[in-house]
DNA sequence: GTCAGTGCAAAGATTTTGCACTTTG
DNA sequence: CAAAGTGCAAAATCTTTGCACTGAC
């Protein structure tokens, strides 16, 4: 399978292809996980790819507005992760005590989002959950009270 | 019934009761919607109450640590919103043309988490869920296309 | 060739912090 | 009184923007 350039995905939002573009893709699609900006800018940096912070933003900007890319505020901290759109949506799983996310397989929402339809008149685009807890790790280390 | 002073909440919490404390308790707790720092710090200076920015930071901060209120990343731009946490915990519909909140009753995830503990082994402790969508005005707009 | 995309530096916005002073328990 | 909370100003962090230059179509 010969890798993916994106073209057909920028052309169908009516964007110009360039390498920046597709970089940055391309470091979303190879990561599994959501990724900040920073991220993104330094993990470009490694593959040898020259490219400013702010064209990183601008990038990451525009392919969100086409809905190439999806933009999340699921750190603790106030910084933006992002995550290229697959076919398949996953939610994520965010220990509370040492920050480490996963995956979480499924989506519970979908039955829910339909009757939420009817009953509201809206037409619903999306939704964002993120499961918080305590990993096993961290349940060990004694940060987690069970009854609060 | 008289006025909640929040004196409970933040003993059991181990905090001392401050007038900040209870402001900002009650400025959220009158708010039917999350607010952001500033929005607080505007209604405390609204009603009469000397404050400071930083400390209404300082104290949203102290009291998100001690769950008695939540801090939330929905709104499209960086900040964070605030809501106090009520017994019965809620969860927004947002809409993408015009950024209006509205509350959503109930919550679908009960059961779910339960089934997630046991296959995580994690100790859930709570979720994010927002719901975004086109409300009927913005509908009416043009601004939802309904196959992208 | 034209318009969109980019680099750079600078500004903006939100949030955090150091330190001296004040208040709570 | 001791420890926690606060005001103020300054810094830190993340993100956006103006403008001149470059590259895609």
């Amino acid at each position: 399978m010969k890798k993916n350039d994106f073209s057909d995905a920028l052309r169908q939002c009516g964007l110009r292809k360039t390498n920046h573009r597709t970089a940055v893709l391309g470091v979303l699609d190879e990561s599994a996980l959501p990724v900040a900006a920073e991220q993104v800018y330094l993990l470009l940096k490694g593959k040898g790819v020259s490219i400013n912070l702010s064209t990183v933003y601008r990038v990451l900007d525009t392919l969100s507005s086409n809905s190439l890319v999806t933009k999340l505020n699921i750190a603790g901290d106030s910084r933006s992760l992002f995550e290229i759109n697959r076919m398949d949506h996953k939610h994520y799983l965010v220990c509370v005590g040492c920050n480490k996310i996963e995956c979480i397989e499924g989506c519970p929402l979908e039955a829910y989002e339909k009757a939420l339809e009817e009953q509201t008149r809206y037409t619903i685009a999306g939704h964002k959950l993120d499961i918080y807890g305590y990993c096993p790790e961290c349940k060990g280390k004694g940060y987690c009270i069970e009854n609060e």
